[in-house]
DNA sequence: CGATCCCGCCAGGAT
DNA sequence: ATCCTGGCGGGATCG
């Protein structure tokens, strides 16, 4: 007798469309809501990952994924080896305050500087060579014995250079530090890893954006769009509109109960993979959540027009003056104050990353402002009565 | 096909 | 050494 349980656990969903492996049920972002949905409550105050990791269902290595990115928006901390504290989606202003200022002050520095872009800029082809300084940004705490004695500080760390974290926060960065609501992929991945050439190092960046953005999306923080040419695909910037609604699926419950009583408490889940084993996963399950669609904050503006790869908010940037400050969402749910402190910001421009993006938006806009005019004063919600 | 991105090997680091 | 972290990229899926 087989134990194999049938391979489609949960009941019938919306149209079943046959067993068969599916990504998009294993998805990080999916996991990565599960995941809120089981921590985003007040009583949560420590989350051990083994914990997490049987709850949800999933080897150690995706929590790691996902409480990395979500450290780098402030909702968790690490507290000790094996575990976070729970801060919450409140701590996600200010987390994105500091990034804010953190990009401002130090423009990113040089990591991805030049690789330079088209644009007016010297330095064509330069070599730039290899190793990349890049020293941790602060952020860190105290560290006891500040700089390592070590002979070689430009690669004690090449693994912090790299991580999923530090590229969540960059990524994060080129939204918060600029006026730019949509950055298209690659784009992303060219402003964040200065390495355009070489196919091979930017495929796994471009992968590892795939796994950030799919988790801030489950947090909507940003939405994945593509581009008006509907050629490339693009992230739009949400910004922190408050908590989304998780819904934790039933399925994910009962899976977890049962879970807890077959034992396991603790260490592995490793099943070994075995391909068709399907073990514990297979209870991830999948909810809809669709909601947030958006509100009704978004100015006349709405998400129509885009450009090769940035986008504007609903403000026009001011020709070559005072540019209105980058501001999120100013929907008044709450008072968070980042966007006082934006709002008294000028953004300093002067680093190539910027400099590069402004010289789209002037590009883009300008082509949309000359569309708009030309074609209809306002395309306005013209809705086919 | 190309865009997405899951899976888990395995290298470094902490204990 | 054992266990925790988490780069990294092969290759399966999706659109």
């Amino acid at each position: 007798m087989s134990d194999l349980p049938p391979e489609n656990p949960n009941l019938t969903l919306t149209s079943s469309l046959h067993h068969s492996y599916s990504r998009k049920q294993k998805s990080l972002g999916l996991l990565c809501t599960n995941f809120l949905a089981l921590y985003n409550r007040h009583g949560i105050e420590t989350i051990g990952l083994d914990d997490a990791a049987s709850k949800l269902g999933v080897e150690r290595r995706r929590i790691y994924d996902i409480v990395n990115v979500l450290e780098s928006v402030g909702v968790l901390t690490k507290r000790a080896k094996n575990q976070y504290t729970w801060k919450g989606f409140s701590a996600i202003p200010a987390a994105l305050k500091e990034l804010q200022e953190e990009g401002a002050k130090d423009t990113f520095h040089r990591f991805y500087t030049n690789e330079n872009v088209k644009v007016s800029d010297d330095e064509d082809d330069e070599e730039v060579s290899s190793s990349q300084p890049l020293s941790s940004c602060q952020t860190d705490t105290s560290k006891p014995g500040s700089l390592p004695q070590s002979s070689d500080p430009s690669k004690i760390d090449n693994r912090r250079e790299k991580s999923l974290g530090l590229l969540t926060q960059n990524f994060i960065k080129l939204f918060v530090c600029s006026e730019a609501r949509i950055i298209s992929l690659d784009e992303a991945a060219k402003l964040l890893l200065g390495d355009a050439h070489n196919t091979s190092i930017m495929r796994t960046k471009v992968r590892r954006l795939y796994d950030i953005a799919n988790v801030l999306s489950s947090m909507n923080l940003i939405e994945k769009t593509h581009s008006l040419d509907s050629r490339k695909p693009a992230f739009k910037w949400l910004g922190y509109n408050g908590e989304p609604t998780f819904t934790l699926s039933s399925d994910l419950m009962q899976a977890e109960s049962k879970k807890r009583v077959f034992g396991t408490d603790l260490t592995n889940v490793s099943v070994k993979r075995s391909r068709t084993h399907e073990n514990a996963t297979e209870r991830r399950i999948k909810m809809k959540q669709h909601a947030i669609a958006d509100s009704s904050y978004n100015q006349s503006s709405d998400d129509a027009h885009e450009s090769r790869g940035y986008e504007f908010g609903p403000f026009a940037p001011a020709a070559g003056g005072t540019y209105p400050a980058a501001r999120l969402e100013d929907n008044s749910k709450r008072a968070f104050d980042v966007e006082n402190l934006v709002s008294d910001y000028r953004p300093s421009y002067q680093n190539q990353v910027l400099k590069d993006l402004f010289a789209h938006y002037m590009d883009a806009w300008k082509s949309w402002y000359s569309e708009l005019t030309q074609n209809n004063p306002l395309p306005d919600t013209s809705k086919r009565h």
